[in-house]
DNA sequence: GGGCCTCATGTATGCGCATTCATCATACAT
DNA sequence: ATGTATGATGAATGCGCATACATGAGGCCC
């Protein structure tokens, strides 16, 4: 007996079974089994049981990238931030992640680095890939990231910065007032000195820049600053006061940081050198990290609801992709000033 | 003059942009657009330079969805791992999606949460995408994940854990053995009592058991054992230090945390008890965290190079994708006890 | 000068699904 | 009995691209 090669007829060579041949099994057309997937009250009940036992059997995972492409939405959401190894990007994109999830929609998550052409390029290559919206870090962006996204027509939101003016919609809060609100608090306690440590992108600087405007139009001296290039490190921040007191001339007075991290290492170090924190230095960082209340002692911060920027972000995204959103938005989610220990 | 509706011969409706449209504009037909992108060696020079131009001119953005569709490769690598604001995970991840990026892949990541089930749902929402490969954390998965993947016929990954049997690739190291590790260290600096303090998964829990088994094997008392299903927090350390502390009786000894978060946090509360350390209370961690050799004294832990996980999971993968992996992969990258000042 | 190769390009096809429209049965109202 | 709504299904189509195969022009050899 002849076998031709193939066997049954129309024998699929590539691996991978498909809802026509779940439809086949099941006595239906692929249409049918589209259906049931999609909208199961549209079948008939006995036609369902028996679609789903044919799944069951083959194993059958419905192909996304083929449902996306005649559907034209892919289900699928881009996410950049600079680092995820940053806690702070990190719970704002988990908290993003968990409400688009729930939403149906996957998160393409990708980290761009500091540089907005690295931004850029990433973009770019989400683009391909069709998501039905992007979050993006910050205020900032190459034109030709604007025109690409302009070009999508999809919708976009900027996150962890605010303007008045975003590409599409915003959330995030002023970098430059927390700074000032620090600058008052430092000013309120009666410093005369202050210094600030900063690691970290221009969000930061701006934070920092905050802080001396404020502090010496209260009446303080001169804001010593010291910035460098390297990640925030607990490391870096005792670096940074041991420079700040052997070498920059700093005395006494208030270090305001750009991160809890940095906060952490200037404490350390004071207490290593025997100083009283906060009598003789006092110190204030930013972003509430989980351990920041419970050092010894607890950290004075800057307090910003990350996982309500994320949740915030989802839903501006999601008002845009269902065409509830007539336009724009920018939402201002602020922060709190938390004085502890430290300050 | 009469203007038909749909203006130009074959309008195309929804937005988005063509390889038939840059062909037409650059007057070759869509393959060779196709063949410039992909390959641009195969068209003429001149053509090239058509083509360029109209992309550039149209703003061009090819579509991955459809490509992957018509090649059976998506380009996608699917990512699962517990949680994204572990820097533990988030550092292995960051190290992996840089090898895959630079390979030419973009990653689908997600969190599965501490459950097996939740893993394997999202393993299947993942499927759909048709991911080129895929990492999962930990050896241990339900019998449908199993299945998923050996159907799906991709190359696997199984990470931050060991087995000699894994379902495909397996890059990690043995957590037992880290714990007997840190059991001998404190046999050897001849500690009486010891403890273990840990918040985390399977995993954790496996290392606190290996450091109990060797430290009463080689003449300690019966280990003191702490365990809590919260997060690993700064907090949690010394609530933990002062449970063991006032409630069970521990006195002295060495305390091994089951991760340096929680190790941090037993050092700053037995510093706030004017305990001496390591003296009165030594401590060992895990992880070998950023901050860990910046507190004072520097913390004593377990090293594992995270990023290098990263790096030869994706290795993995790529020898698998590539055919150039004939068989199952197991990789044990071993750790470093790191003696420092807490211990 | 006919055969044969190479290079550049085009035609045809289908990936696996969602969508639109058509079909057919049944139920119900007039 | 005729018309009309409703429900369940199928046939046809195309999303935008990659792939296999076909074509034709030019160059080279004996």
């Amino acid at each position: 007996m002849h076998i031709p090669d193939g066997g049954e007829p129309k024998s699929r060579r590539g691996r991978g079974v498909t809802m026509q041949d779940v439809g086949r099994m099941a006595g239906v057309s692929q249409v049918t089994v589209s259906r049931a997937l999609s909208d199961p009250a549209k079948v008939s009940p006995d036609t369902l049981r028996r679609i789903t036992q044919a799944i069951e059997a083959t194993g059958f995972v419905p192909n996304a990238l083929a449902g996306a492409l005649a559907s034209r939405r892919s289900g699928l959401v881009t996410a950049l931030v600079p680092s995820i190894t940053n806690i702070i990007y990190a719970s704002m994109v988990q908290a993003f992640g968990l409400r688009m999830r729930d939403a149906g929609y996957q998160i393409l998550l990708s980290e761009t680095g500091l540089t907005l052409e690295a931004e850029e390029e990433t973009l770019a290559r989400h683009l391909s890939r069709r998501p039905d919206a992007v979050l993006l870090t910050g205020i900032h962006h190459t034109a030709r990231t604007r025109r690409m996204l302009l070009a999508s027509g999809i919708p976009v939101v900027e996150v962890w910065d605010f303007t008045e003016t975003p590409i599409d919609a915003c959330v995030g809060f002023d970098h430059a007032a927390t700074g000032r609100a620090v600058g008052d608090l430092a000013a309120d306690l009666g410093h005369v000195q202050a210094a600030t440590v900063c690691a970290g992108d221009e969000r930061a600087k701006r934070r920092m820049a905050g802080f001396a405007t404020q502090f010496t139009r209260r009446g303080g001296q001169a804001v010593l600053e010291l910035g460098y290039d390297d990640q925030a490190s607990l490391a870096g921040g005792r670096a940074a006061l041991a420079r700040l007191l052997d070498e920059m001339g700093f005395d006494r007075g208030l270090v305001f940081c750009s991160s809890d991290i940095l906060a952490h290492g200037v404490l350390i170090e004071a207490q290593a050198r025997g100083l009283r924190v906060p009598q003789d230095i006092a110190v204030v960082g930013f972003g509430d990290q989980e351990f920041s209340d419970a050092t010894n002692p607890p950290i004075s911060t800057v307090h910003v609801d990350r996982e309500a920027f994320g949740r915030a972000a989802a839903e501006a995204l999601l008002s845009g992709i269902e065409g509830r959103r007539d336009g724009p938005a920018a939402i201002d989610l602020g922060f709190r000033i938390l004085r502890r220990g430290s300050a």
